[in-house]
DNA sequence: TAACTATGAATGAAGG
DNA sequence: CCTTCATTCATAGTTA
Protein backbone atom coordinates (compact mmCIF):
# COMPACT_ATOMS: atom_id res chain seq x y z
CA UNK A 1 0.00 0.00 0.00
CA UNK A 2 2.31 2.50 -0.97
CA UNK A 3 3.49 2.49 -4.69
CA UNK A 4 2.18 5.30 -6.76
CA UNK A 5 1.28 3.91 -9.93
CA UNK A 6 0.36 6.70 -12.07
CA UNK A 7 0.65 5.13 -15.08
CA UNK A 8 2.11 8.71 -16.76
CA UNK A 9 4.71 10.43 -15.76
CA UNK A 10 2.67 13.63 -16.06
CA UNK A 11 0.20 14.38 -13.47
CA UNK A 12 -1.73 12.67 -10.79
CA UNK A 13 -4.38 13.32 -9.03
CA UNK A 14 -3.66 12.39 -5.95
CA UNK A 15 -4.16 15.12 -3.28
CA UNK A 16 -1.87 14.23 0.37
CA UNK A 17 -5.49 13.97 1.50
CA UNK A 18 -4.19 14.35 4.88
CA UNK A 19 -6.21 12.34 6.73
CA UNK A 20 -6.15 11.57 10.61
CA UNK A 21 -2.73 11.07 11.65
CA UNK A 22 -1.76 9.24 15.07
CA UNK A 23 -3.73 6.41 16.13
CA UNK A 24 -2.14 3.38 14.80
CA UNK A 25 -4.85 1.63 13.91
CA UNK A 26 -5.01 -2.23 12.97
CA UNK A 27 -7.38 -1.39 10.62
CA UNK A 28 -6.70 -3.40 7.24
CA UNK A 29 -6.97 -1.12 4.04
CA UNK A 30 -4.69 1.61 5.65
CA UNK A 31 -5.94 5.18 4.03
CA UNK A 32 -2.77 6.82 5.05
CA UNK A 33 -0.20 6.82 2.08
CA UNK A 34 3.30 6.42 2.92
CA UNK A 35 5.84 6.92 0.74
CA UNK A 36 7.45 4.59 -1.62
CA UNK A 37 10.96 3.54 0.75
CA UNK A 38 13.48 1.69 -1.22
CA UNK A 39 14.61 -1.35 -0.78
CA UNK A 40 18.58 -1.72 -0.68
CA UNK A 41 18.05 -3.85 -3.38
CA UNK A 42 16.08 -1.68 -5.16
CA UNK A 43 18.76 1.31 -4.45
CA UNK A 44 21.37 -0.32 -6.03
CA UNK A 45 20.04 -1.09 -9.40
CA UNK A 46 18.57 2.54 -9.81
CA UNK A 47 21.83 3.58 -8.52
CA UNK A 48 24.46 1.24 -10.69
CA UNK A 49 22.06 2.62 -13.73
CA UNK A 50 22.25 6.28 -12.95
CA UNK A 51 26.02 5.51 -12.50
CA UNK A 52 25.90 3.64 -16.05
CA UNK A 53 24.84 7.37 -17.38
CA UNK A 54 21.69 6.66 -18.02
CA UNK A 55 20.47 9.70 -15.82
CA UNK A 56 17.70 10.46 -17.59
CA UNK A 57 16.02 7.16 -18.63
CA UNK A 58 12.62 8.01 -21.27
CA UNK A 59 9.73 6.19 -20.50
CA UNK A 60 10.06 3.03 -21.77
CA UNK A 61 12.83 2.47 -20.18
CA UNK A 62 11.03 3.34 -16.62
CA UNK A 63 9.16 0.77 -17.30
CA UNK A 64 11.20 -1.57 -17.86
CA UNK A 65 13.42 -0.51 -14.95
CA UNK A 66 10.48 -0.78 -12.96
CA UNK A 67 9.55 -3.89 -13.51
CA UNK A 68 13.16 -4.71 -12.90
CA UNK A 69 12.39 -3.33 -9.57
CA UNK A 70 9.18 -4.96 -8.76
CA UNK A 71 11.07 -8.16 -7.70
CA UNK A 72 12.01 -6.84 -4.55
CA UNK A 73 9.34 -5.00 -3.45
CA UNK A 74 5.91 -3.25 -4.61
CA UNK A 75 7.09 0.02 -6.71
CA UNK A 76 5.28 2.13 -9.51
CA UNK A 77 6.32 4.15 -12.34
CA UNK A 78 5.86 6.93 -11.35
CA UNK A 79 8.40 6.23 -8.06
CA UNK A 80 11.35 5.18 -10.32
CA UNK A 81 10.36 8.62 -12.65
CA UNK A 82 11.13 10.95 -9.55
CA UNK A 83 13.89 9.02 -8.03
CA UNK A 84 15.39 9.49 -11.33
CA UNK A 85 14.32 13.39 -11.19
CA UNK A 86 15.75 13.88 -7.63
CA UNK A 87 18.79 12.04 -8.07
CA UNK A 88 20.01 14.24 -11.18
CA UNK A 89 19.20 17.33 -9.47
CA UNK A 90 20.46 16.92 -6.58
CA UNK A 91 23.28 15.00 -7.70
CA UNK A 92 23.53 18.24 -9.98
CA UNK A 93 23.51 20.47 -6.89
CA UNK A 94 26.04 18.92 -4.78
CA UNK A 95 28.32 19.10 -7.69
CA UNK A 96 27.82 22.61 -7.85
CA UNK A 97 28.13 23.55 -4.53
CA UNK A 98 30.86 21.46 -3.82
CA UNK A 99 33.03 23.13 -6.60
CA UNK A 100 31.92 26.42 -5.40
CA UNK A 101 33.06 25.35 -1.85
CA UNK A 102 36.34 24.11 -3.42
CA UNK A 103 36.72 27.52 -4.86
CA UNK A 104 36.56 29.07 -1.84
CA UNK A 105 39.22 26.67 0.05
CA UNK A 106 41.48 25.36 -2.45
CA UNK A 107 42.59 23.65 0.79
CA UNK A 108 40.19 21.05 0.94
CA UNK A 109 41.12 18.19 -0.62
CA UNK A 110 39.50 15.23 -1.48
CA UNK A 111 41.21 12.78 0.95
CA UNK A 112 39.96 13.02 4.15
CA UNK A 113 38.43 16.55 5.23
CA UNK A 114 34.72 16.41 5.86
CA UNK A 115 33.49 17.42 9.02
CA UNK A 116 30.47 18.73 11.00
CA UNK A 117 29.35 22.25 8.87
CA UNK A 118 27.35 21.07 6.06
CA UNK A 119 27.38 23.46 3.04
CA UNK A 120 25.18 24.66 0.73
CA UNK A 121 22.66 22.58 0.53
CA UNK A 122 23.36 19.09 -0.12
CA UNK A 123 26.60 17.93 2.24
CA UNK A 124 29.44 20.05 2.12
CA UNK A 125 33.00 20.63 3.49
CA UNK A 126 32.83 22.81 6.59
CA UNK A 127 33.73 26.17 6.69
CA UNK A 128 36.25 26.13 9.28
CA UNK A 129 39.02 28.98 9.37
CA UNK A 130 37.98 32.42 8.80
CA UNK A 131 37.01 32.10 5.21
CA UNK A 132 36.81 35.56 3.91
CA UNK A 133 33.42 36.05 2.27
CA UNK A 134 35.07 35.96 -1.07
CA UNK A 135 32.31 33.69 -2.07
CA UNK A 136 29.96 34.96 -4.86
CA UNK A 137 29.65 32.14 -6.59
CA UNK A 138 28.10 31.28 -9.57
CA UNK A 139 26.31 28.91 -11.60
CA UNK A 140 29.19 26.91 -11.33
CA UNK A 141 28.88 23.77 -14.14
CA UNK A 142 27.80 24.06 -17.58
CA UNK A 143 26.43 20.65 -17.01
CA UNK A 144 23.98 18.87 -18.80
CA UNK A 145 21.36 21.51 -19.05
CA UNK A 146 22.66 23.09 -21.89
CA UNK A 147 22.11 19.83 -23.99
CA UNK A 148 18.67 20.03 -24.81
CA UNK A 149 19.38 18.27 -28.00
CA UNK A 150 17.07 15.06 -27.46
CA UNK A 151 13.86 15.65 -25.31
CA UNK A 152 13.61 12.66 -22.75
CA UNK A 153 15.87 10.56 -23.79
CA UNK A 154 19.28 9.22 -22.85
CA UNK A 155 21.70 11.74 -21.05
CA UNK A 156 24.89 10.93 -20.87
CA UNK A 157 26.80 12.29 -18.07
CA UNK A 158 29.23 10.30 -16.28
CA UNK A 159 28.34 11.53 -12.98
CA UNK A 160 31.57 10.73 -11.13
CA UNK A 161 29.19 9.21 -8.40
CA UNK A 162 29.90 11.19 -6.05
CA UNK A 163 27.87 9.41 -3.50
CA UNK A 164 26.29 6.25 -3.10
CA UNK A 165 26.14 3.25 -0.55
CA UNK A 166 29.27 1.29 -1.90
CA UNK A 167 31.88 3.83 -3.00
CA UNK A 168 31.52 6.20 0.16
CA UNK A 169 34.68 7.15 1.64
CA UNK A 170 34.20 7.77 5.22
CA UNK A 171 35.71 10.52 6.24
CA UNK A 172 35.83 11.37 9.25
CA UNK A 173 37.80 14.57 10.98
CA UNK A 174 39.68 15.03 14.58
CA UNK A 175 39.22 19.09 14.11
CA UNK A 176 38.10 20.71 16.81
CA UNK A 177 35.34 22.47 17.24
CA UNK A 178 36.06 26.04 18.36
CA UNK A 179 33.48 26.62 20.71
CA UNK A 180 34.42 30.40 20.32
CA UNK A 181 31.36 32.28 22.07
CA UNK A 182 31.58 35.78 21.87
CA UNK A 183 31.09 37.91 25.42
CA UNK A 184 27.20 39.59 24.85
CA UNK A 185 28.26 42.67 24.12
CA UNK A 186 31.08 42.19 21.56
CA UNK A 187 28.46 40.18 20.27
CA UNK A 188 25.89 43.21 20.00
CA UNK A 189 28.55 45.53 19.02
CA UNK A 190 28.63 43.28 15.95
CA UNK A 191 25.17 42.65 15.98
CA UNK A 192 24.26 46.20 15.68
CA UNK A 193 26.98 46.82 13.13
CA UNK A 194 26.07 44.18 10.98
CA UNK A 195 22.10 44.93 10.78
CA UNK A 196 22.96 48.47 9.73
CA UNK A 197 24.23 47.18 6.87
CA UNK A 198 20.85 46.31 6.25
CA UNK A 199 19.55 49.55 4.39
CA UNK A 200 16.04 48.47 5.77
CA UNK A 201 17.27 48.13 9.42
CA UNK A 202 19.11 51.61 9.02
CA UNK A 203 15.50 53.13 7.11
CA UNK A 204 13.36 51.40 10.35
CA UNK A 205 15.75 52.67 13.04
CA UNK A 206 15.27 56.05 12.22
CA UNK A 207 11.04 55.98 11.49
CA UNK A 208 11.11 55.03 14.98
CA UNK B 1 35.60 4.48 21.70
CA UNK B 2 33.39 2.20 19.12
CA UNK B 3 30.10 3.74 19.20
CA UNK B 4 28.21 1.07 18.00
CA UNK B 5 25.82 0.89 15.82
CA UNK B 6 23.29 -0.61 16.82
CA UNK B 7 20.74 1.28 17.59
CA UNK B 8 17.76 1.02 15.56
CA UNK B 9 15.89 3.20 16.19
CA UNK B 10 13.08 3.39 13.82
CA UNK B 11 14.40 2.03 11.07
CA UNK B 12 14.04 -1.58 9.27
CA UNK B 13 10.84 -2.03 7.75
CA UNK B 14 10.34 -5.11 6.16
CA UNK B 15 13.06 -5.39 4.27
CA UNK B 16 12.89 -8.64 2.48
CA UNK B 17 17.01 -9.38 2.56
CA UNK B 18 19.35 -8.53 5.10
CA UNK B 19 20.79 -5.42 3.92
CA UNK B 20 20.22 -2.20 4.94
CA UNK B 21 22.21 1.25 3.74
CA UNK B 22 21.77 3.01 7.12
CA UNK B 23 22.81 0.12 10.14
CA UNK B 24 24.87 -2.01 7.44
CA UNK B 25 28.16 -3.09 8.53
CA UNK B 26 29.99 0.12 9.94
CA UNK B 27 33.06 -2.38 10.96
CA UNK B 28 35.13 0.74 9.23
CA UNK B 29 36.33 3.76 10.81
CA UNK B 30 33.67 6.10 12.22
CA UNK B 31 32.16 7.61 9.80
CA UNK B 32 29.92 9.58 11.78
CA UNK B 33 29.66 13.15 10.53
CA UNK B 34 28.50 15.34 13.42
CA UNK B 35 26.00 17.50 12.54
CA UNK B 36 25.85 20.93 12.79
CA UNK B 37 24.90 22.19 16.52
CA UNK B 38 23.83 25.66 16.32
CA UNK B 39 25.25 27.90 19.06
CA UNK B 40 22.77 30.15 21.63
CA UNK B 41 23.71 33.07 20.01
CA UNK B 42 22.94 31.28 16.04
CA UNK B 43 19.43 30.08 17.26
CA UNK B 44 18.68 33.89 18.20
CA UNK B 45 19.18 35.35 15.08
CA UNK B 46 17.68 32.26 13.33
CA UNK B 47 14.80 32.58 15.42
CA UNK B 48 14.64 36.01 15.21
CA UNK B 49 14.51 36.06 11.73
CA UNK B 50 11.89 33.18 11.57
CA UNK B 51 9.67 35.13 13.69
CA UNK B 52 10.00 38.69 11.91
CA UNK B 53 8.00 36.92 9.13
CA UNK B 54 10.62 36.03 7.08
CA UNK B 55 9.90 32.23 7.40
CA UNK B 56 11.44 31.20 3.85
CA UNK B 57 14.02 33.09 3.11
CA UNK B 58 15.20 33.19 -1.24
CA UNK B 59 18.84 31.46 -2.01
CA UNK B 60 20.45 34.91 -1.94
CA UNK B 61 19.27 35.87 1.84
CA UNK B 62 19.88 32.42 2.94
CA UNK B 63 23.92 33.23 2.10
CA UNK B 64 23.33 36.32 3.64
CA UNK B 65 22.17 34.64 7.17
CA UNK B 66 24.94 32.39 6.69
CA UNK B 67 27.34 35.13 6.62
CA UNK B 68 25.43 36.26 9.82
CA UNK B 69 25.91 33.17 11.82
CA UNK B 70 29.46 31.96 11.06
CA UNK B 71 30.29 35.05 12.85
CA UNK B 72 29.36 32.88 15.94
CA UNK B 73 30.71 29.44 14.74
CA UNK B 74 30.89 27.68 11.84
CA UNK B 75 27.99 26.82 9.39
CA UNK B 76 26.79 26.11 5.74
CA UNK B 77 24.20 27.46 3.66
CA UNK B 78 23.07 24.26 3.78
CA UNK B 79 22.42 24.10 7.35
CA UNK B 80 20.42 27.38 7.27
CA UNK B 81 18.50 25.97 4.10
CA UNK B 82 17.88 22.98 6.44
CA UNK B 83 16.96 25.15 9.64
CA UNK B 84 14.40 27.08 8.06
CA UNK B 85 13.08 24.21 6.01
CA UNK B 86 12.23 22.46 10.02
CA UNK B 87 11.35 25.34 10.99
CA UNK B 88 8.50 26.07 9.09
CA UNK B 89 7.71 22.46 8.60
CA UNK B 90 7.76 21.61 12.26
CA UNK B 91 5.87 25.00 13.02
CA UNK B 92 3.25 24.13 10.75
CA UNK B 93 2.85 20.46 12.09
CA UNK B 94 2.22 21.84 15.35
CA UNK B 95 -0.16 24.11 14.53
CA UNK B 96 -1.99 21.24 12.96
CA UNK B 97 -1.93 19.31 15.50
CA UNK B 98 -2.50 21.52 18.02
CA UNK B 99 -5.80 22.46 16.06
CA UNK B 100 -6.61 18.93 15.41
CA UNK B 101 -6.86 18.42 19.05
CA UNK B 102 -8.52 21.81 19.67
CA UNK B 103 -11.17 20.80 17.32
CA UNK B 104 -11.56 17.23 19.35
CA UNK B 105 -11.68 19.10 22.71
CA UNK B 106 -12.45 22.40 22.52
CA UNK B 107 -12.23 22.35 26.81
CA UNK B 108 -8.87 21.59 26.72
CA UNK B 109 -6.66 24.66 26.33
CA UNK B 110 -3.83 24.45 28.83
CA UNK B 111 -0.37 25.40 28.51
CA UNK B 112 0.83 22.67 30.17
CA UNK B 113 -0.58 19.40 29.64
CA UNK B 114 2.01 16.50 30.53
CA UNK B 115 0.94 14.05 28.78
CA UNK B 116 2.08 10.50 27.40
CA UNK B 117 2.03 9.88 24.00
CA UNK B 118 -0.73 11.80 22.58
CA UNK B 119 -1.54 14.82 23.97
CA UNK B 120 -1.11 18.33 22.90
CA UNK B 121 2.25 19.63 22.37
CA UNK B 122 3.90 22.75 23.95
CA UNK B 123 2.80 25.62 22.60
CA UNK B 124 3.17 27.51 19.72
CA UNK B 125 2.06 30.61 19.30
CA UNK B 126 -1.44 31.69 17.61
CA UNK B 127 -1.48 32.08 14.20
CA UNK B 128 -3.69 33.47 12.74
CA UNK B 129 -4.91 30.81 10.19
CA UNK B 130 -4.76 32.90 7.13
CA UNK B 131 -7.59 35.17 7.80
CA UNK B 132 -6.83 37.36 4.79
CA UNK B 133 -7.50 40.41 4.33
CA UNK B 134 -6.49 43.06 5.34
CA UNK B 135 -6.22 43.30 9.25
CA UNK B 136 -3.30 42.45 9.79
CA UNK B 137 -4.66 43.09 13.27
CA UNK B 138 -2.27 42.97 15.65
CA UNK B 139 1.25 43.67 16.27
CA UNK B 140 1.29 42.91 19.33
CA UNK B 141 4.63 40.98 19.53
CA UNK B 142 4.97 38.75 21.49
CA UNK B 143 7.78 39.11 23.46
CA UNK B 144 6.35 42.46 25.56
CA UNK B 145 5.61 41.63 29.28
CA UNK B 146 7.82 41.45 30.91
CA UNK B 147 10.71 42.43 29.54
CA UNK B 148 9.68 46.40 28.97
CA UNK B 149 8.32 47.51 31.70
CA UNK B 150 11.40 47.53 33.92
CA UNK B 151 14.35 46.47 34.21
CA UNK B 152 13.28 43.20 34.99
CA UNK B 153 16.79 42.11 35.92
CA UNK B 154 19.25 41.43 33.70
CA UNK B 155 22.30 40.93 35.64
CA UNK B 156 24.50 41.43 32.78
CA UNK B 157 27.56 43.30 33.40
CA UNK B 158 29.45 40.06 33.49
CA UNK B 159 31.57 39.70 30.80
CA UNK B 160 30.72 36.01 30.33
CA UNK B 161 28.20 34.71 32.48
CA UNK B 162 25.73 36.10 29.75
CA UNK B 163 24.37 33.48 28.21
CA UNK B 164 21.32 32.69 30.25
CA UNK B 165 20.29 35.56 28.33
CA UNK B 166 19.31 33.80 25.12
CA UNK B 167 17.61 30.60 25.81
CA UNK B 168 14.89 33.24 27.38
CA UNK B 169 14.42 34.47 24.46
CA UNK B 170 14.46 31.71 22.05
CA UNK B 171 12.15 30.42 23.90
CA UNK B 172 9.37 33.17 22.81
CA UNK B 173 6.79 32.23 20.78
CA UNK B 174 6.78 33.23 17.70
CA UNK B 175 3.95 33.38 14.98
CA UNK B 176 3.86 32.04 11.30
CA UNK B 177 2.55 34.03 8.43
CA UNK B 178 2.50 33.35 4.87
CA UNK B 179 5.63 32.29 3.09
CA UNK B 180 5.89 35.38 1.25
CA UNK B 181 9.38 37.46 1.69
CA UNK B 182 7.59 40.42 3.36
CA UNK B 183 10.65 42.72 2.11
CA UNK B 184 9.34 44.94 4.52
CA UNK B 185 10.44 45.72 7.67
CA UNK B 186 8.66 43.91 9.70
CA UNK B 187 12.09 41.40 10.20
CA UNK B 188 13.67 43.82 11.99
CA UNK B 189 10.88 45.77 14.09
CA UNK B 190 11.14 42.16 15.91
CA UNK B 191 14.52 41.86 16.20
CA UNK B 192 14.70 45.58 17.40
CA UNK B 193 12.37 45.35 19.96
CA UNK B 194 13.50 41.77 20.77
CA UNK B 195 17.56 43.09 21.04
CA UNK B 196 16.07 45.86 23.22
CA UNK B 197 14.91 43.65 25.81
CA UNK B 198 18.48 43.00 26.44
CA UNK B 199 20.07 46.01 28.68
CA UNK B 200 23.19 45.48 27.00
CA UNK B 201 22.09 45.80 23.85
CA UNK B 202 20.37 49.50 24.86
CA UNK B 203 23.71 50.17 26.81
CA UNK B 204 25.46 49.82 23.31
CA UNK B 205 23.51 51.32 21.13
CA UNK B 206 23.36 54.40 23.82
CA UNK B 207 26.97 54.20 23.65
CA UNK B 208 27.70 55.00 20.06
C1' DT C 1 21.89 1.88 30.60
C1' DA C 2 17.95 2.25 28.00
C1' DA C 3 13.83 5.09 26.54
C1' DC C 4 12.62 9.62 25.11
C1' DT C 5 12.91 14.22 23.02
C1' DA C 6 14.36 17.80 20.03
C1' DT C 7 16.24 18.67 15.83
C1' DG C 8 19.79 18.32 11.93
C1' DA C 9 19.92 15.89 7.53
C1' DA C 10 18.04 13.32 3.89
C1' DT C 11 14.72 11.99 0.41
C1' DG C 12 10.06 10.78 -1.78
C1' DA C 13 6.43 13.44 -3.98
C1' DA C 14 4.47 17.35 -6.05
C1' DG C 15 3.71 22.08 -7.92
C1' DG C 16 5.17 25.40 -11.25
C1' DC D 1 14.64 21.97 -14.35
C1' DC D 2 13.69 24.37 -9.92
C1' DT D 3 11.45 24.97 -5.34
C1' DT D 4 8.70 23.45 -1.63
C1' DC D 5 6.31 20.25 1.49
C1' DA D 6 5.75 15.95 4.08
C1' DT D 7 7.91 12.06 6.03
C1' DT D 8 11.57 9.63 7.62
C1' DC D 9 16.28 8.65 9.40
C1' DA D 10 19.91 9.64 12.70
C1' DT D 11 21.87 11.53 16.73
C1' DA D 12 23.27 15.05 20.63
C1' DG D 13 21.27 15.77 24.91
C1' DT D 14 18.22 14.70 28.61
C1' DT D 15 15.71 11.88 31.79
C1' DA D 16 14.12 8.06 34.71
Amino acid sequence: PATSTMGDHGRDRNSSSTLDRSTADRTETEPVRTRWMPKPEQILILESIFNSGMVNPPKEETVRIRKLLQKFGAVGDANVFYWFQNRRSRSRRRQRQLQASLMADPRAVPGVTQQAGGGVLPHEPPTSSSSSSTSSNNSSFPCSSSASSSPSSYNFVMDDGSDDLFSMISSQTPFMCSSHVPRSHHMFAWLHETLNSFPSFRAFCSMT
